[in-house]
DNA sequence: CGTTTCGTTGAAGAGTGTCAAGGCCAGTGG
DNA sequence: CCACTGGCCTTGACACTCTTCAACGAAACG
């Protein structure tokens, strides 16, 4: 009588097994009374409709949200009203982070379409984080990650020309894509330009020539918002500086590929 | 027979109580027996002498470190061997934090001067969260502020200007002498222009310009390394767009500026 | 005390930003 | 169904900030 594991966590896992998070929200190798207790954790869910906010910098940090469908962007806001979009979020990414540090979010989250998340309660969050080693070894992994994230970023913004910043952003959405199973050459964007500019630290007049410039060249085919990759080396040479007048070359062979920041893969 | 926990807190802390760290490393309302669980896990101590490396993006990540005394970088590098600084660590700085993500490293941590650090094995470390709730919501809350920080630092290098960023990074620095218990108006500068233009995408004669600009117009006084704000207000004025061209302040009334990400003091 | 690293300053130029005009598209209401 | 509207995108011309290149001076180091 059903000693096959495998079967009965077919039947436990509804709430979370047919879900985009499935390898990012549960730790690899749980047991089946792990999995109840996690499924526990993600009750409830909620939708946001397009435009509005699931929360807003200054509101009291009460839960992390999982992105089971949908497109969002956070964003912090200086004193004097400036809008600096620090990420956009896709089906997967378990979003609200920045609200531990001082029990209050510090960034606005914005729907960019309709979107669907699972709520997970901050305090049943510490509660299972404190029984389940696992558990806690996955939180923290996903705050450091999104550490290294935000390092690939400030490399991106420091040190890299438009052009670049913005064959990077392509390549970026499209492994993302990739990952949940979408196409990695053909997608649409969810954002508009001045929010790819804010992302980006360009204007949005900017984004609109690099990306008529890239479509010049055949790197790329640009519909408003609809973007088929034709070129994956060529946008991959621009991100590593190899356009024409770039002297870096004696630089690249000193360090080892593998320690650096891969501008492709780390910036979420 | 000492039925006064304070004293005999005082006895116990020897190991962290008279060092920097002691807001930082550890979590308000401790018992005696948590203290003592504490203390052995900062164990070993470690010195690095300037220019040197304690670790290097790649390096297995065994240990967060604890800066008892002294100045570091940490700096990550594109695959083309640009470098991109994206913090200065004074003393009571928690470092190491990126290396949780994949247990390796992702950047490089280089000693500005002579250093002396705490090591905090993550094994032990790990031990220590799981036992201690407290511990645990420390180190996570501790993980969440360097997202915090990093977004502001993106806000930073995705919407100023060169003059705002380096009033931005001067008073940031002043504030964190302060809290230190240094002059908040007077200080040595560990890192060089190169540094500081790394952290601030800018380059280093932009940097070298600008400190000479302020320096003119009365806001510090510069002398190589060495630093003096003389102005701070005219500093925080310029943090926050308000030279003569500027057209914002309009947007400064729609949102309450308690919800603003602060220039000044989240930069870290 | 020479050598190297670091910092300052000037002049010229490249890369983005700013301003402005017009086109495209989706949604709305007649 | 079509015209209208408003938001978004594109493109051009021009302005401006920052970078690049270069030379020199100052401090740090062996």
């Amino acid at each position: 009588m059903m000693n096959n594991p495998s079967i009965n966590m077919a039947t436990l896992r509804v709430a979370c097994s047919n879900c985009n998070l499935r390898e990012l929200c549960l730790p690899l190798g749980l047991g089946l009374k792990e999995i109840e207790r996690l499924e526990e954790l993600v009750s409830t869910r909620k939708r946001v409709k397009r435009g509005d906010a699931l929360y807003r910098a200054g509101d009291k940090f009460e839960a992390l949200y999982a992105i089971r469908l949908g497109f969002l962007k956070s964003a912090v806001m200086s004193s004097d009203g400036r809008e600096q979009v620090t990420s956009f979020h896709m089906s997967g990414d378990i979003v609200g982070l920045d609200g531990l540090a001082g029990m209050v979010y510090s960034s606005d989250l914005i729907a960019l379409e309709d979107t669907e998340v699972c709520i997970l309660p901050y305090e049943r969050m510490q509660e299972l984080t404190q029984e389940m080693h696992t558990m806690n070894m996955h939180f923290q992994k996903l705050l450091s990650m999104e550490i290294v994230r935000q390092n690939g970023v400030m490399l991106l913004l420091g040190s890299m020309h438009a052009e670049e910043r913005l064959a990077a952003f392509i390549l970026n959405l499209s492994q993302r894509f990739e990952m949940r199973g979408y196409s990695r050459s053909e997608f649409v964007l969810r954002m508009t330009r001045a929010e790819i500019g804010s992302y980006l630290g360009l204007k949005l007049e900017t984004v609109s020539r690099v990306l008529s410039r890239f479509s010049h060249d055949n790197l790329i085919i640009v519909n408003q918002k609809h973007v088929q990759i034709m070129d994956f080396e060529g946008l991959r040479a621009i991100v590593s500086g190899q356009t024409f007048n770039n002297q870096n070359i004696a630089l690249k062979a000193v360090k080892p590929a593998a320690t650096g920041i891969d501008a492709l893969s780390d910036l979420d």
